[in-house]
DNA sequence: ATTAGTTGGTATTTATAAATGCCAAATATT
DNA sequence: AATATTTGGCATTTATAAATACCAACTAAT
């Protein structure tokens, strides 16, 4: 038997990853740069790719050549993420969150001081994983109803 | 005293319209097209714009403009309004409207068959009129809460 | 040690969404 | 009756987001 590389470990340097979606390297760099994803630097500040990334990616890239939605579309999108009920932090804590009011970044673009999620990796968040596709964030919100 | 010209009372022509926003009539078109806007059509067909209208415009110009958000990522963010809690339609109507899996179209723009909304007009409804905007699109999100 | 790949910055190119122009038929206005 | 405006369709222009190229300093691989 083979040791089987998880799905989340960073393994494709810059290069292939470019070449797994067939764009540059400068595109890569520059969603980062647009917070549309993070990819896991080694200590050299060198990034790599897992696998969840490059779908990620593929996502992210459909969004922009097929559904027609500007990167900043993208980021609005995110942004109405209720990422507090899936988080479940504090009303408290949501309250000095800028994620809990932002309408134009991502929660993981926004991150707050004094919250749950300051000390924690976005990255390795389920919120940052899990919603990368605005049908899933569609059927989260679903899955909320209305305080009566 | 003078009779004060209600909010939604369509009123402006089209050429009108276009003026008070500083574009041209066919971008307006376009707008409709898109369903970003229901402007009243007179029995001849002819458009009409209520001063909400122009509101709503002029948030939409925000949007493209400012915000650089693309015509189909506004589509996007409004198909993300979960309607079927403001509405209050049954769990039986919602599995059929289509308003309720879209994740690319407003409401508005899918409208289902056997459901409340179907025999409504969308340019009268709140959900078409209060929601133009994504900030209040996230206020009704956060009013929601998680089913335990 | 030499070659190959990565870093971030600015400048440039390209692809295309968004906006406009033009048209003839229909409707509105005076 | 004559003039002005609206209609929708297709063609064209324009504005700019998205992608790429180039750069020198730094890191990785053989």
């Amino acid at each position: 038997m083979f040791y089987e590389i998880p799905n989340d470990e960073p393994i494709y340097p810059i290069s292939t990853a470019a070449k797994l979606l067939n764009i540059s390297v400068h595109t890569l760099r520059m969603y980062e740069k647009e917070k549309l994803i993070i990819p896991f630097k080694k200590n050299t500040n060198h990034r790599l790719y897992s696998a969840s990334d490059i779908e990620r990616l593929k996502c992210i890239r459909n969004a922009i050549n097929e559904s027609k939605i500007s990167i900043n579309g993208i980021k609005t999108i995110y942004s109405m993420m209720p990422c507090w009920e899936f988080i479940g932090c504090s009303e408290e804590e949501r309250n000095y969150c800028p994620a809990y009011s932002s309408h134009s970044e991502p929660c993981w673009a926004v991150k707050g001081e004094n919250t749950i999620c300051s000390k924690k990796e976005c990255r390795n968040c389920d919120v940052y994983n899990k919603f990368s596709e605005c049908s899933n964030i569609k059927s989260f919100i679903k899955n909320l109803s209305r305080v009566k």
